[in-house]
RNA sequence: GGUCCCGUGGUGUAGUGGUCAACAUGCCUGCCUGUCACGCAGGAGAUCGCGAGUUCGAGUCUCGUCGGGACCGCCA
């Protein structure tokens, strides 16, 4: 086998007049009737071969004019000072002269250019994503995203935790997303579930009493897709005992402002910015909020109180909200056409519709202008400060709706107004959620992070009278709109845990049958533990400045869950259905459903 | 479960219902000794995702279906 002296972005000038012998990949080759340029690349780079037919011998050449793109090809030559250099190309000050010349492998003619601005389709790139991972920013984002475990897992290992693996193969639990069922060969009927999250087993960890651990975890959901969100992805799981909610956020936050300083040099200002769950929601409508531009949302019913105007009369008669933004940016230039479609827009998110105001020539206009007195118009420019210029949008219906509705508008005007520094890395912890939400489909409560979520401690004597006013022990690490990953301090009294399963509805039995062995396990002393899980796929995505976990994840799946390279999932033979005792149901069969 | 967008040579796109489906790039051949998006000349390569329908006539319109994407619901 042939080896290398240096990989491709190793020589500059003071290498001139060493002979190299380099491996690699045919990136381009440019012949000029006699002179063949040749760009080699591996994962660190490109160097320029050059093959000069009046200093080689002609085998060389006759070799060299057979090579086409991405083949592997290996050269030996002497490194020289190049006649035109090229200031794009770190190592474009030298070139190597090809004195011995071998071609590895041959490459048919590739179904995508191998280049960052490779104009393939998504489509084509999944097909093929082993040449897709060949372009160097892919490289560059999955080389990126192992530097980022191995900080991790360094800081992790400074700090005394202990990396543990927990099964992969383990038992479908009720409550959140839908499980990835596996069915055992062994027991006929019976189903292990793919880990929507180690939970369960690192709290079990906790009462083994390793005190600390983590495990970079890969996690599954059957649900649908997202630009931000795959059936598979990897979670950093930490868990820790005798902590409070604040040691895990100053441990999460060192190990961020690490990754920070080691990958993009930035130096984070610690401690990161705390706000309540209630305060994220009525001033950025999102409990994820984007910090990085304003557009607040304002709360309007003091203004409206007497308001003429019957949609947001109506709204506060029934409790709800009116609440706004002013979008600034002159946009009250914005046509009717432009605002109608930001009212389609807000009404995915529940708005029943979007009232506007311009502030034009010292007054304003817009079909509601009119219902407004003299003193809610002072009021208006006052509590929006309102400007030459602005635009303002309502949004008037109950808490949650004119929140999120109004938020998601935010984020949708940011983005489109350029508003947004992509050079502002704004990390915020986002505490004190409710501890339960309401489904009114299911007439039961519903943990809003999950059922091991302690409430917090003035909290617990309410968790069956009154419910809806509980906090949770939660904490949320937000990143530029992202949600990074969240956490709490767990419950670890058995007693609590109970009467936690009962506010969500669940049976003696119930409880018993899927949760037993963890209220069993918290019997033998239980130390006070909590912990949080962190996204690393949006991490990485975010620092890379991708847009889709598929650039940041090497082999990733399609919106519709299968992978294009492969074929998964596929039907299998009736054979391994037959040994794993199941039998499909035909579509509009309804007689075979049994197992 | 729902809404919207896309599907045309290898790749990416263009294509008011009407000759031979256009352009770029890639590929092949020839020429070219300083290129780096090399250049020049020539060439091959597409039953327009699939199936119905409307029409004298469909890449174009309609419906269905398959595939890809974005979003809502969902994601404790």
């Amino acid at each position: 086998m042939r080896k290398r002296t240096h990989h491709n972005n190793e020589l500059r000038l003071e290498h001139v007049g060493q002979t190299v012998e380099l491996l690699g990949w045919v990136s381009k080759i440019r012949n000029l009737g006699g002179l063949i340029f040749i760009d080699l690349r591996d994962r660190y780079g490109i160097t320029q071969l050059v093959i000069n037919p009046e200093k080689q011998d002609k085998r060389i050449v006759e070799l060299a004019e057979t090579i086409k793109n991405e083949y592997v090809i290996y050269a030996r030559g002497t490194v020289i000072e190049r006649y035109n250099k090229n200031k794009n190309l770190p190592t474009g000050d030298i070139e190597v002269e090809v004195e011995e010349l071998e071609i590895l492998s041959e490459s048919d003619t590739t179904p995508l250019i191998i280049a960052d601005d490779t104009d393939a389709l998504e489509e084509t790139r999944l097909k093929y994503r082993y040449l897709d991972l060949r372009r160097p920013i892919l490289q560059r984002n999955i080389l990126l995203r192992s530097e980022i475990t191995h900080i991790i897992r360094n800081y992790l290992h400074e700090h005394d935790f202990v990396e543990i693996e927990t099964p992969i193969l383990t038992r479908s639990t009720p409550e959140g997303a839908r499980d990835y069922l596996v069915p055992s060969r062994i027991h006929p009927g019976e189903f292990y579930a793919l880990p929507q999250s180690p939970q369960i087993f690192k709290q079990l960890c906790m009462v083994a009493g390793f005190e600390r651990y983590y495990q970079i975890a890969r996690c599954f959901r059957d649900e649908d897709l997202r630009a931000d969100r795959q059936p598979e992805f990897t979670q950093v799981d930490i868990e820790m005992s005798f902590v409070e909610a604040q040691d895990i956020q100053s441990l999460v936050e060192g190990m961020l402002a690490r990754i920070m300083k080691e990958i993009k040099g930035i130096e984070l200002k610690l401690p990161f910015d705390r706000i309540t769950w209630y305060e994220a929601m009525v001033t950025y409508g999102s409990d994820k909020p984007d910090r990085r531009f304003g557009m607040e949302l304002k709360h309007c019913n003091e203004v409206f109180k007497n308001t003429a105007f019957s949609v947001f009369r109506t709204t506060l008669e029934q409790g709800g909200d009116v609440r706004a933004i002013n979008v600034k940016q002159g946009a009250s230039k914005y046509s009717r056409k432009a605002i109608d479609q930001m009212t389609e827009w807000v009404k995915k998110y529940g708005a029943k519709g979007l009232a506007f105001l311009k502030y034009e020539n010292g007054s304003f206009n817009g079909p509601i202008a009119k219902f407004l007195s003299a003193e809610e118009q002072q009021e208006l420019v006052t509590l929006l400060d309102i400007e030459e210029g602005d635009l303002i949008l309502f949004v008037a219906d109950d808490f949650r709706t004119s929140c999120e509705a109004l938020g998601a508008l935010r984020v949708h005007l940011a983005k489109e107004l350029g508003l947004i520094d992509h050079n502002t890395y704004d990390f915020l912890w986002v505490v004190d959620w409710p501890l339960l939400e309401y489904d009114e489909e299911e007439g039961r409560y519903y943990a809003l992070h999950h059922p091991f979520t302690s409430p917090k401690p003035e909290s617990i004597d309410q968790l069956d009278s009154n419910p809806d006013a509980c906090l949770a022990s939660a904490y949320d690490i937000v990143l530029n709109g992202y949600e990074l990953g969240g956490g709490s301090i767990r419950i670890h009294d058995r007693d609590l845990q109970m009467r936690m399963f009962k506010v969500l509805g669940f049976s003696e039995e119930e409880v018993k049958e899927r949760f037993g062995f963890l209220l069993e396990a918290f019997r033998y002393g239980t130390p006070p533990h909590g912990g949080i899980a962190l996204g690393l796929d949006r991490l990485v995505m975010i620092l890379v400045g991708a847009t889709s976990l598929r650039d940041v994840i090497a082999f990733p799946k399609t919106a519709s869950a299968s992978c294009l390279m492969s074929g998964a999932p596929s039907t299998v033979d009736p054979a391994q259905l037959k040994e794993l005792h199941l039998l499909i149901q035909q579509e509009g069969d309804e007689s075979s459903k049994k197992v």
